[in-house]
DNA sequence: AACGATTCCACCACCGATGGTGCATCGGTG
DNA sequence: CACCGATGCACCATCGGTGGTGGAATCGTT
């Protein structure tokens, strides 16, 4: 217990009687490659295992130039999406016999500079950069230091980036919800589709309102009005204001509301879990994110669910391929979770 | 982009004409100490900054011992309650100036034990074990290694634990679903509290058994039935299951459930969304966990909320001031989210 | 001018693993 | 017996910082 300094390659070679060179190569496995006999490579490993012999990395990786280490940035933790994304991450990090690390960043561009540094600085052998609001610096940092790097969920201009087809994704779930306005429609009922929720700032955001926006004048042969838009934000805060305002705008719930993610639509619900029932009759929503719950209220919401494991692996294949160099973007199909009826 | 390898001290000394150790002291602020003049140091911030100088944290750590890591295993990421860990267990180490190393162990000892040997191999200079389904090998590991350690979420016998109160939250919530069913037997409806998922050999499910079990054996006088009482694991398929045999045995929902995971009550939701609203007049229902939506559904759900960032905090205290060394154990209060009405 | 006290910086060993190189030893061949 | 290739392992420089130590230069005193 109190052997204070861990056992090092010296120790064991010392106890075994042999070079550290030896043991270092035994228990690295390059001894074959060294023509070591089998009968010392195997006393050697006994020696090392009844010593605790742990390898340290840092000296392998001040040595070797590899850490070991394969790192990603997210904004945050706490949530099914980036959750599910560090999962994924994980999973395909052990396949490749790295360890992982995962730092959340909190949507801030200077955190996120400040992670990144850290992790340079601890020589991740890969970087993947998730979410980040401003993720062109961070690639050039990779770049500098020479780690292979790729963006994921928000694209960069400076490197391959894995990106959901939000667009697409969009457009499915506004098809969705006008097929519901149209059933509306034919009952007598009138009103228009809303977005709300997201930073209309962000990539992603822009992308689904784009299709959001495209399919309406596609089908309904006008384009949505600006104030069917509302980016405000993430957090349910902003999206509760945000519905009650509309709510009051309007007199009554608007035919279909399209929610940019499961945070603005804990907000939302708040709102609607007031309403009485027969409010819901003509009333179709969608939200662009995916949680179990939200298939169990009593309404039915479409969702769509993001594709983190295809993401992911998406990420690796191009970052172990080696193509993570030219600034291409690749569309992850996001899955589509339609109740079966369009509506109530 | 192509100056392959990282500048070093040695760059950045020959660059300003000063020696190698100068520049490190430089950098890593221990120049105050050395009598460097001010003047120098300047010139060779500047220097390195022109250059992009980033410090080899593993060439620092051999020498020093000191990684700059900090590690935690827990369960997995795809977690509400898991991820808020590593979400304040970010904060703190953030504050500490420590680069958090969070790793997912899918409740699987022998992944426990492989990613403990690897970060006991990077030099964590902490490590938090979170959630270990064999935390005391895990301990002896970090011991070994002189590595402080600390156990959370699910204690052991080596180190300190901080754990949930688990015993007193569930006694609560019992307490809870008593009152519910109290009004219903006033009503005239019979039937008993039953209690679903998580798993018996695991220290928190057999804690929040004993809550449930004492509370309805000091409130009703009689000792809970064993077949009141089924942890049968986590995952919803297994609750769901679970619920569907109890319903068709009772012939009707139980009066209460302990429903002891919000993974679990993804399950059993699946049973209870089928039912119609009548079925939910004498019924009442909590959860060991928490999550926003539960809040949000068509009939009152009480739940028991592990404060997370609470937990973290204490477990850094406790490592901080050096204390981790005896197996005390800490149990933090969970926060009580009850319905304002008992039920319905 | 001589001398001790400061100020300021360079030199160097070291952390632990790695892999190129060198050197015995051994078996086989002419 | 001399020679040679193969076998099996030891020696040593190296990766990039770190911090103890030594010593030159400068300043202030008497």
């Amino acid at each position: 217990m109190e052997s204070r300094r861990k056992t090092t390659i010296y120790d064991v070679a010392a106890a075994s009687g042999v070079s550290a060179s030896t043991v270092g190569s035994v228990l690295n496995g390059s001894w074959t490659k060294r023509r070591i006999s089998k009968d010392l490579a195997d006393r050697v490993l006994d020696v090392a295992s009844t010593l605790g012999y742990r390898q340290n990395r840092q000296a392998s990786a001040l040595r070797t130039q590899r850490s070991g280490l394969i790192g990603m940035i997210l904004p945050l933790h706490d949530n099914r999406y980036f959750s599910s994304l560090s999962q994924a991450f994980e999973a395909e990090a052990r396949q490749r016999n790295l360890c992982p690390m995962v730092v959340s960043t909190l949507r801030d561009p200077d955190e996120e500079k400040r992670t990144v540094a850290t992790l340079v600085s601890h020589n991740v052998d890969r970087l993947f950069i998730a979410g980040a609001t401003d993720p062109d610096p961070l690639a050039r940092m990779c770049a500098d230091a020479g780690i292979p790097h790729i963006n994921v969920d928000l694209p960069g201009t400076l490197a391959a980036s894995i990106v959901t087809d939000n667009y697409n994704g969009a457009a499915a779930l506004t098809r969705y919800l006008l097929r519901g306005t149209q059933q509306s429609a034919a009952d007598g009922h009138t009103g228009a589709i809303h977005f709300i929720g997201g930073n209309s700032a962000d990539f992603n955001t822009t992308e689904r309102i784009r299709g959001f926006q495209d399919i309406l004048l596609a089908e309904t042969g006008q384009r949505p009005d600006p104030d069917q838009i509302n980016a405000c934000g993430y957090g349910p805060d902003a999206a509760e204001l945000a519905v009650r305002a509309l709510l009051a705008r309007l007199g009554q719930l608007p035919q279909a509301l399209f929610v940019n993610s499961t945070i603005a639509f804990e907000g939302v619900f708040r709102v609607l879990k007031e309403l009485p029932d027969p409010a819901f009759q003509h009333f179709t929503v969608g939200c662009f994110d995916w949680d179990p719950f939200l298939s169990h209220l009593h309404f039915p919401v479409a969702m769509v669910r993001q594709d983190a494991k295809l993401m992911i692996e998406t990420a690796f294949r191009i970052i172990d391929e080696n193509l993570f160099g030219s600034p291409r973007m690749f569309l992850i199909k996001p899955e589509l979770l339609f109740p079966s009826e369009p509506a109530l």
